[in-house]
DNA sequence: CCAAATGCTTGATTGGATAAAGTATCGGGA
DNA sequence: TCCCGATACTTTATCCAATCAAGCATTTGG
């Protein structure tokens, strides 16, 4: 028995791969990593701790550690206590912060484009495909 | 002007993030980074140069040496020189790199789980708009 | 025959990821 | 009140991935 990839199989590793360069293009045209983009994304007006980006961004809380250490240093980022609860850090983004990740938004170009390439009733297609396998 | 990402575009993040999620798994589940699963992938019956995997990889050669000294290491791929040109290595993949790269396939059910949650009709659909997407 | 180009490796540095251990703080019982 | 455990985060160590610059061996073309 020879696991024989499927053609649908072949397409999605292959939009999934030119997706992920992209993103990493995107992040690096702007002086980030794919990782610091990631953690700059979810970032909104509200506060966030450490936990909670660790949960969002599916990885190790030290990792977290580091990253938001770089981007603090970088002024993206504050990370000041919880006066509730000071173990808890309270992470929001700055200013710098939003403009930079407005930045790699705006040069991540290649779902808009992606997207735009199938008329409307194909985007109604995609959404619904997409929630199927997603729910 | 405020770049706010369309519902389309968010499913499509999700289902990468959760796509390339799934293959980190299923790589460490296997005792392999994502990395060196990537390098085994595209390894056929034929021999393969260093900077063919580079160009392949999207990465600099040397970034292949460690790589691929690692997979060497764990006897998953063999390096000997071209005969016919003594600068070149051919990389082969062994047996058990076969094995393990099977294995690797085999834990990575994502996307047949998920292409299999659509009817023929909808998985054609699907082909269909992936190739607008990619061409 | 030599100079430039090619193919790969080495060494150095940076960043991401994980695990183990450590610190500080909070919270709930005895 | 005093602890003890749990929680939140950091530190340290280690490994791997990635890139760059430099280097070596070999090949190729003038």
């Amino acid at each position: 028995m020879v696991t024989r990839i499927g053609a649908l199989e072949q397409q999605l590793w292959d939009f999934v791969s030119a997706y992920d360069a992209a993103f990493d293009r995107a992040s690096e045209d702007n002086g980030l990593s794919a990782a610091q983009a990631c953690t700059l994304t979810p970032l909104t007006g509200e506060k966030h701790t450490m936990s909670e980006l660790a949960g969002l961004l599916l990885c190790d809380a030290s990792n977290v550690t580091q990253i938001v250490g770089r981007l603090e240093t970088r002024g993206l980022v504050s990370r000041t206590p919880d006066p509730a609860d000071r173990r808890v850090k309270q992470v929001a983004i700055t200013p710098d912060g939003r403009r930079l990740r407005r930045a790699v938004a705006k040069s991540f170009t290649f779902p808009r484009e992606r997207v735009a390439r199938l008329d409307d009733d194909e985007q109604e297609q995609l959404a619904h495909l997409l929630a199927k396998m997603l729910s």
